[in-house]
Parts: C-alpha cells; sequence; structure tokens
DNA sequence: ATGCATGAGTT
DNA sequence: ACTCATGCATA
C-alpha cells in the first residue's frame, strides 16, 4: 500500500487507513483521521470548489432517468465496468467514490451501494437513478485533468472525508449506539423460511404471525425477511444469468416452483427491459442453501494498477 | 460482499 | 403493511 508517492500532490491513494499521507493530513488538518465507516446518514459539507467545471452548461436542476432510449441492461453492465475500472485506476475504493460524490456533488452513497452498483445488484430503475451521477463523476475525471490539479482536488476530497468523518465519530462516541443489531438467521431457520417463501412469496399478518410462531421467530424479523427476500429477487442481475449469458446455461435450470404460484406483478417487476434471458424462476434459484443463494462473482479480469489491498 | 434493517412514499 | 432505495454491521 505504501505507494512511493511521498507527499501531498502526487499519487492519489485513498485508502483512508493505511494512507501515507494520513499521518501528514492528521497534523495538518488537526483533526484525527482514519478507519473506514460508513457515515452517509448526514449531508456531507461540500468543501471543494469545483471551478473546473460545473460552469453552468449542466443544468442539474432535474435529472430524468432516462430509462427509455439510454439504458439498456448491457449499456448498463458496460458503465459499470468503466466505472469500476476508472475508480480502481485511481486507487479509489468504493466507499471512498461514495464519498467524492458527496463532496463534489452534495449527495453521498455508502460503500455498499457503490458495489451493489458496480455488480448490477440494484433495480433497473435504480441503477438509471445513479448512472448520471455516477456518470458525471466520470466525465468530471476526463475533462481537463491535468494531473496535478486532479491530485490536488482528490486530496481536498480526502480532508473533507476526514472532516467529514472525524465530526461524525466525535458525534458518536459519546453516545454510542442506539444503532441496530443484526440480527442473525440460523442456516437451518433460514432454510425453513425460503420453503414458506417458496410456497408464498407474500405472507399476509396472519400467515407471518403463524410462520413466526412456528420458527420461533419475532414476527418482526419475518416480515423483514419476507420483504428482503422479495426485493432480492427483483435486483436486476444474478451471477448465474451474468455467466451464462454467453456461455452454457446447463446449471441453471433446477427447477421453477415459482410459476405454480400466483405472482402478480413478480412477472412485470421492474426488471431490465432487455434482459432477454429469462429463466423460469425470476424469484427463487432453490438448490443451494449454503446459505449462498448465489455463487461469488469472479473478479474482473482487469488489469488493476496499483490496486494492492 | 451481503444480511438484516430503516424510512419515505405508496397502495 | 407494502415497495423501494439505501446503509450499518458483519461474514
Amino acid at each position: 500500500m505504501k505507494s512511493e508517492s511521498g507527499d501531498l500532490g502526487v499519487q492519489p491513494v485513498l485508502q483512508w487507513n493505511t494512507l501515507p499521507q494520513l499521518d501528514h493530513a492528521t497534523e495538518t488538518l488537526g483533526f484525527p483521521v482514519g478507519g473506514q465507516q460508513n457515515y452517509c446518514e448526514e449531508q456531507m459539507p461540500i468543501f471543494v470548489d469545483n471551478s473546473n467545471q460545473k460552469t453552468d452548461e449542466e443544468e442539474e436542476s432535474v435529472m430524468t432517468p432516462q430509462q427509455e432510449e439510454g439504458s439498456t441492461s448491457s449499456e448498463m453492465e458496460a458503465f459499470t465496468k468503466k466505472l469500476k475500472s476508472k475508480r480502481v485506476s485511481l486507487g479509489y475504493t468504493q466507499a471512498d467514490l461514495g464519498y467524492a460524490l458527496g463532496v463534489q456533488y452534495g449527495k453521498s452513497f455508502s460503500q455498499t451501494t457503490i458495489c451493489r452498483f458496480e455488480s448490477l445488484q440494484l433495480s433497473f430503475k435504480n441503477m438509471c437513478k445513479l448512472k448520471p451521477i455516477l456518470t458525471e463523476w466520470l466525465d468530471g475525471l476526463d475533462k481537463k485533468a491535468s494531473p496535478e490539479e486532479f491530485s490536488r482536488n482528490v486530496l481536498k476530497n480526502k480532508f473533507c472525508l476526514f472532516f467529514f468523518f472525524t465530526k461524525k465519530l466525535n458525534k458518536e462516541r459519546p453516545q454510542a449506539p442506539k444503532r441496530k443489531h443484526r440480527t442473525s438467521i440460523e442456516n437451518n431457520v433460514k432454510q425453513r423460511l425460503e420453503n414458506y417463501f417458496l410456497n408464498c412469496t407474500k405472507p399476509g399478518a396472519q400467515e407471518i404471525s403463524q410462520i413466526a410462531r412456528e420458527l420461533g421467530m419475532d414476527k418482526t424479523v419475518v416480515r423483514v425477511w419476507f420483504c428482503n427476500r422479495r426485493q432480492k429477487g427483483k435486483r436486476q442481475v444474478n451471477p448465474y444469468q451474468r455467466e451464462n449469458i454467453g456461455g452454457h446455461p446447463e446449471v441453471i435450470q433446477s427447477l421453477s416452483p415459482v410459476e405454480h404460484f400466483s405472482l402478480p406483478q413478480l412477472a412485470t417487476a421492474q426488471g431490465f427491459p432487455t434482459a432477454q434471458i429469462h429463466y423460469n424462476h425470476p424469484v427463487y434459484m432453490p438448490g443451494f442453501h449454503t446459505n449462498e443463494m448465489y455463487p461469488q462473482n469472479m473478479p474482473h479480469g482487469m488489469p488493476m494498477a496499483n490496486y494492492t489491498n
């Protein structure tokens, strides 16, 4: 990680917690710096002067989700690859990118969201919504990118991040956690939930109560689980589809129980308009209960420059 | 990278 | 009480 950068203004490296310039930054800025958390609830302060763009050629008022002609799934996929490639080449982590967006455009995103965007794990609509912002970011990088200037901006961004992060930290340190706790559902219970889901993707209050009782779970947890399970079914691309698009659709046909259920809106659920690959089961991918519904993504075989990690 | 959760907006 | 966008927390 020790980029041979040396000092400020040279190599933008954005691994906050291992950043060589970190100490320097800390001294310079007068507050501690480090860590890699998500603190996105709050709006980030905007420090960066975007003098190098953003004149008034751009009317920002409304970003119409160019759902129509602009974005097809393949376009989207191409875009995500481009984005990731650029991000990585700059040494940005997903979290960094999320924050950078906040710094430059006033709206930050979490590592999670960036991650999901890059791997097309969002609904198409959501992808379309985020794409313009990310496009802007990409474009901004290309424009008049004098290396020094760029590096400077990167560092400025980082300082903003540091500031924001620290402020947030200090705020939360005293009054610790009214934060949530991630309840962990045992695998066998998950499996049973899956079975219930298979039988009915949208149980009513009654059913939920019943299920909760039978599984010895909190009703709310069950309800949320179903919500999430449904939502998961609407994710845009799952690894199976992607890996088999150009290949052999052998593995896929496990079964298609979903068809047998009345899933009114499921069929039309915000899928990619051009997602031609429709396996019979848009929702449930049985056959794996290894707790991992979907296998790991293979690493995008790209020449990661100096992205050590 | 992903599971469980929240909150705003809908139905 | 749901959907949808989103993220903290965690594996």
